[in-house]
DNA sequence: GTGCGATGTATCGGTCCGATACATCGCGGC
DNA sequence: GCCGCGATGTATCGGACCGATACATCGCAC
């Protein structure tokens, strides 16, 4: 999971360790806390041994300012290679069963704008089967066995119905609008009304296009 | 917090692993997916060797009827032991970071029945305070760096700050419920009946009592 | 001039998962 | 009669990821 996301955002532009783990949190936030370094550096250098990232020289263009006088501080910036960009586009085609659960689910659908709409398609439908089966499981324990638990538990498992319910139908609007015509968002949302009053000082990628 | 589990589920009686993990499927289904073999039996032997569980001889009482022809399958039953009981109560009264995150909070409430009222509403409030965290920080992406990302990644934001949102007010009925009466349900759904027995110190709310 | 929070890289032990292996039991179909 | 097959049951192994920790620099406020 996490290379996918690594792969996916170094994509977009080259970063190094700290700036790939804040963009990722700000990506991910929605579906998991943060990205420990425990995992990321490791990663990284996996990435790395399989030829799929580089490591870039860190000189900002105009380096002749100020040469080498306080000994250019170790921050190692990574940039994706084209064996890397292969490795992802087929981590995208080949979805396991990882990519339905909260985690992959929610990853796969951050870089659905880099998919293509029969996959975002496959991906939302074997999503939506299976919170559904989650769902019927809950039915049957709150049903079923509801007797054998406490208050407590049930009314946990009644929030998690009510929470899988909810994203079935999230699913299904997302499901029904990538059939009929292309759109990227739901209906009730218009294209995100930017107001600009920040424009982040030092642009991590300010040259970005999007490649379609 | 499969330790946690696995010791508040032995509470309520002896258990051999194939068994505790459906009971765990059943109690934790709401909040993670299925616990793993490989994680259970692992952490059955760590429990073991610190003394806080033991191995029950598998005869079911009738044991003289056959005796040892085909040679007695290898069930093996676990209890808790004392000790075990004084970790479990210890892990309840000491709540760290990891109490508050999604799986946590899930596997401590789902013991409430077994946790006391103040500590139940430490654990809650704990809770409500992190998931407001998590929202601000999703306002915060919506607001500022909308800009910067694609609309599916938004949409991803939208339905996080929407499920925040929705938990948020899960709890702070459920924070009103305990204070108020130490109701152990929420208004709207009634329910619950007999617990099965269960030779444990009174848990501290099976009578439900309708709170208009 | 000094402390302190943000930036930045990195490792280590430990928890948990997914795949896999293997053995028994009851039951229905042929 | 016996054969497969799904449920029951115990167990290990490699790998992914986390939390704690360590350490070093930078800019800024006090």
């Amino acid at each position: 999971m996490l290379e996918f996301a690594i792969l996916g955002l170094l994509q977009e532009s080259p970063m190094h360790g700290y700036e790939l783990r804040k963009e990722l949190t700000a990506k991910l936030g929605a579906i998991r806390a943060a990205i420990s370094y425990g995992s990321l550096y490791p990663t990284l250098r996996r990435l790395q041994a399989a030829g799929w990232i580089t490591e870039a020289a860190e000189t900002p263009a105009t380096a002749e300012e100020v040469p080498a006088l306080t000994s250019r501080r170790g921050r190692v910036v990574y940039k994706i290679t084209a064996e890397g960009k292969e490795r992802f586009a087929q981590l995208i085609a080949q979805a396991g069963p990882e990519t339905y659960d909260d985690t992959g689910f929610g990853v796969h659908f951050a870089f659905f704008a880099r998919t293509d709409q029969a996959t975002r398609l496959r991906i939302l439908e074997g999503r939506r089967r299976k919170i559904e089966e989650r769902r019927e499981g809950l039915r049957d324990v709150l049903g079923r066995a509801a007797e054998r638990l406490d208050a407590y538990t049930l009314e946990l498992q009644r929030h998690g119905l009510d929470a899988c319910e909810r994203e079935v139908r999230w699913l299904e609007e997302l499901i029904a609008n990538e059939r009929s015509g292309r759109a990227p968002t739901v209906p009730h949302l218009g294209t995100a009304g930017g107001r600009r009053e920040d424009n982040s000082p030092p642009p991590p990628g300010e040259t970005r296009k999007e490649r379609p």
